[in-house]
DNA sequence: GTGAAAGCGCTAACAA
DNA sequence: TTGTTAGCGCTTTCAC
């Protein structure tokens, strides 16, 4: 790479001249402003990233960790940042916490070093289910700001994205109910993480205010065969007419699992779930979904956070959180 | 963050001083270093990432450029480009290129500034049709290494990871012929990018070899309704005994419609397919899987460039070519 | 055993 | 209009 001091020497210049001349400096006279940049270019000079950082004591770098790149919807909030970030100049460096409570505390003290100006997570699994929350407090503390996305720590005071999971779940129940179902299932991969106990709430409320009917309940462990799992509970509740799932890989397996017992779908059992447009396709027929607008959140957690960034005072009150409402995206699987 | 200065302010030495003894240097007194260290320790002091860039002229960090986060192949690359390059204190910085060419070139441009080290990158797919390979040769001859993985340039000089394409679809295909197999379709969303056409390849050269058999293509764009289009298919080949896939939509959706015909699987019609495990469990009976070993890419690339970026002189030959191979996973989808 | 000083690449206040 | 200098945080050579 190209340096300053390389281009000063070339023109016979000094640095300071050549830096004010890439800077439309009106300092600097015209024509050697030209022949400046002409050197440059020819050069391809760029500024030294690092230097610069080091001097404005801002790295334009957003952190992000992700509990599981894998999952389709954290994926997506990671793309929608990405292209966020991407539009006010900042670039993000990925750690992935793999759902483990000593990853995540890795990757927050390694680049809590000058590395990034401040991070966007979601938290993993084990930090929820340990409910640790103070290596979020330690890095807040050290004066880089976090945003929180879907699995937020409620007792950090930070900015957060999060998803209306209860409301979402308790409406689809309902729909369900209003149909005339009677026997509506709940199938989870996830009731250990806080949005999965939203929305497993959302279901139970609907299905106990409806009075003459009770929860039926299944939950997946990690490493469970899924097929088998929900054959078994297919089996045993013979009568399931609705199924509600909290995640996407349910839903599919849910309905093509029925298609395999030669039951209707949706007329005489009738999935929904979480999940997202590309996933739906994988039943036959089409689940229907609930989205979560993965991108909108990434990309509003990444403006909530270049906007604290780049507030003239680092307020550290003022926190907010948004709520992104789910859209529910009919398709087959549903009357 | 507390800088050296703070800390040799407070001890009443020099800034120097504070240096060596983090760095055990014996130069210094042993209680000088253990004064300086307990200080360190109680103000949580991390060297400034950002300063030691600058020093040594590195970052110890990777730019990965991605075409497609929500392609689950490209995802679990990037988890294993991301662990493995921790395991040698590197982080990474992710670019989605989006599948465009002008975007993949920003992404290198804007990178090349000493913001990493070098690159990992899988080839857009605009920039595979448009066969444009000039901007990874000037960031190669700019000094910035970079690791090429499954779709590669190759008229670009540099290391690459690549899957054995050819092959696995031609075993795949002969084994279908050697079953006794006689309407084998290939069914592809990715004809345009370098491993869809080797993929398409391998399935042609195993039935031409075959002599009596003729090849049946589905060939998916984007946007099309991919169930529509593989039911439209069945339709016009009713016989279609067998489904070799590019692509892991493709093949479970040729399951999941072929059961919808009621036609037996993997009796009557057997569907193999380019996928991941976590994907073939979206079909009944499960898809059987060519699995490329997404990770052990990833690791491979990761390894490939730390090794160059750490070679005492920045060799600029020796390019190697790692072949991944692929192995076949058998699932309910085939006998 | 400790400190002063230079330098990585850049910007900006100040001097000429 | 241009140049000099200091300084961002750090390491390292050289002097004391």
């Amino acid at each position: 790479m190209v340096t300053l001091k390389q281009l000063a020497k070339e023109l016979n210049v000094s640095i300071s001249t050549v830096s004010k001349a890439l800077n439309d400096s009106k300092e600097i006279g015209e024509d050697t402003i030209k022949r400046v940049k002409e050197l440059a270019k020819l050069y391809n000079y760029k500024p030294n990233k690092v230097a610069l950082s080091l001097k404005q004591n801002k790295t334009k770098t957003i952190g992000v960790i992700i509990p599981d790149i894998l999952n389709h919807f954290l994926a997506k909030v990671l793309f929608g940042i990405e292209r966020e970030a991407n539009k006010f100049g900042y670039n993000i460096i990925t750690c992935i916490s793999n759902e483990s409570l000593e990853k995540e505390k890795e990757s927050l003290q390694l680049l809590a070093n000058g590395s990034v100006d401040g991070f966007i997570l979601s938290v993993a699994q084990e930090s929820q289910i340990k409910n640790e929350i103070d290596h979020f407090k330690d890095t807040i503390a050290e004066g880089l700001p976090i945003v929180m996305f879907d699995r937020v720590a409620h007792d950090v005071m930070c900015d957060k994205v999060i998803v209306d999971d209860f409301q979402a779940t308790y409406n689809a129940t309902k729909g369900f109910i209003k149909e005339g179902r009677k026997r509506i299932a709940f199938i989870t991969k996830i009731d250990d993480i806080s949005v999965g106990k939203l929305r497993e709430q959302g279901y139970t409320k609907a299905i106990l205010e409806a009075q003459t009917m009770t929860p039926i309940y299944l939950r997946l462990k990690k490493g469970d065969d899924i097929q088998q799992k929900v054959k078994q509970f297919y089996k045993k509740h013979k009568q399931i007419d609705g199924v509600v799932s909290a995640d996407s890989t349910s839903g599919v397996v849910a309905i093509n699992m029925a298609v395999n017992f030669k039951r209707k779908v949706p007329k005489e059992i009738s999935v929904v779930g979480f999940s997202s447009k590309s996933v739906s396709n994988h039943a036959t027929p089409k689940l229907t979904i609930i989205r979560q607008h993965a991108k909108k959140i990434g990309a509003k957690a990444a403006q909530m956070l270049i906007k604290r960034l780049e507030s003239k005072d680092g307020i550290t009150n003022n926190y907010a959180t948004k709520i992104v409402k789910t859209s529910l995206v009919k398709n087959k699987s549903t009357l």
